[in-house]
DNA sequence: GTCCTGCTAGTCAAGTTTGACTACAGGCGT
DNA sequence: ACGCCTGTAGTCAAACTTGACTAGCAGGAC
């Protein structure tokens, strides 16, 4: 699963009520074209994908303010809120080596209570355990792991980055059990997208590694 | 870019001359149904496409020799060769926060010559230094990283994987300089397809981790 | 004999992603 | 008055991915 639907879905909620070109912004803002695959199209799928399936309201409004075509805006529904949180909680608590949905859902994470969030990181860390000792086993024949030659390096990548996802994860629990930062209930949200109008201070300046992916 | 067309590239170029359902076999054998996109669909889409653009030339042959629908053979042309070459050093050498794309250049990485292998992957330490440094100064305002609230987290995230894919990368290079596996050019070379009619040993017990991606 | 299961080999429609493209308004220079 | 550039908002075709489906043959069960 991609990252689009749930930082799409986030974006919508957090206005309140947006049209394309404002979610296109925020992931802009978020610098998420940078760290997923949110292209315009894929914006403008999804969200007509996801009017389709109910999980959005679309309401066809008055040509734009400022020049450009008609625009439309969407409301997240009840699904569509209960899609976001499954999103959100799915993407917390399985392991699936892709960087991007993970870093979507530590944009949101403090939509959730902070209980369930230390529980689904802790679900995350077993998913963790799990995998790395499903690949130690596998890739451990009768005949040792220099049967494997270099194949072996692939298994070692892997229990690599599980071991560094794994030390990534406890350290976030400590800290969110330690106190920080402010979780659904417990006071003022965290604001992350632009008002409208309002300019991204993050326009120009963004990363670009040396990114060809 | 997925690592489809590397692994089918590079599967059918270990057999020198092979049918879809073969590709499909040699990727299972390798478990990269588990890791990357390697389904059917689009290992077949894979041949076809690349055949119409002149890396593959398909072969209609007579129907199969046990059962089943005739079968279409393929073999890597001139351009399909440099193409694979040029997606293996890319593979290698950028980092792109995908470890699919990588695991199957790892597994391919023994078709360059020693010291290219070793150039490409300081290349990519060093593509792995800028990005790390471009997010952290990205993510420091003047106003200090607390500003940012748990969005700082994904900053985080990002720099403990670069870390943790850097000194992987680093073990790699010592192993490489200091003389294991069997690289071009250096002897016999490491045979990893299942010939016509051997069994997948590893067709069961495949590790399956809590997987949902 | 024929039914059933499993293996071989691949197709297909539906959904998703990509990157380039369109179209409109306002401002600015000349 | 005219073209030109920027910013707004979104469309589109082509490519890719997914998961379910088809169809032929072999071998064993009954």
């Amino acid at each position: 699963m991609s990252a689009i639907r749930l930082l799409v879905l986030g974006a919508v909620r957090m206005h309140g009520r947006a049209h394309g070109y404002q979610v296109r912004n925020d992931l802009e803002y978020w610098g998420a074209h940078e760290w997923s695959n949110a292209k315009p199209g894929s914006i403008y799928h999804a969200l007509k994908q996801m009017a389709k399936q109910g999980l959005l309201l679309a309401h066809e409004t008055a040509p734009s303010t400022a020049g450009g075509p008609p625009r439309t805006e969407y409301e997240v529904t009840a699904e569509g809120l209960e899609e976001y949180r499954a999103l959100l909680r799915d993407a917390i608590r399985s392991y699936d080596r892709n960087m991007d949905v993970l870093s979507a859902a530590v944009g949101f994470i403090v939509d959730l209570p902070r209980a369930e969030a230390v529980a689904l990181l802790k679900e995350r860390i077993e998913g963790i355990r799990e995998w790395r000792s499903a690949v130690t086993e596998y890739y451990t024949p009768e005949e040792g792991p220099e049967s494997l030659g270099h194949i072996g390096e692939i298994m070692n990548l892997w229990v690599h980055s599980a071991d560094s996802g794994a030390e990534w994860t406890r350290g976030l629990i400590a800290r969110i059990e330690g106190g920080a930062y402010t979780f659904a209930g417990e006071g003022d949200p965290f604001v992350g997208v632009l008002a409208e109008g309002e300019e991204n201070p993050y326009a120009t300046g963004v990363p670009d590694p040396g990114d060809d992916e």
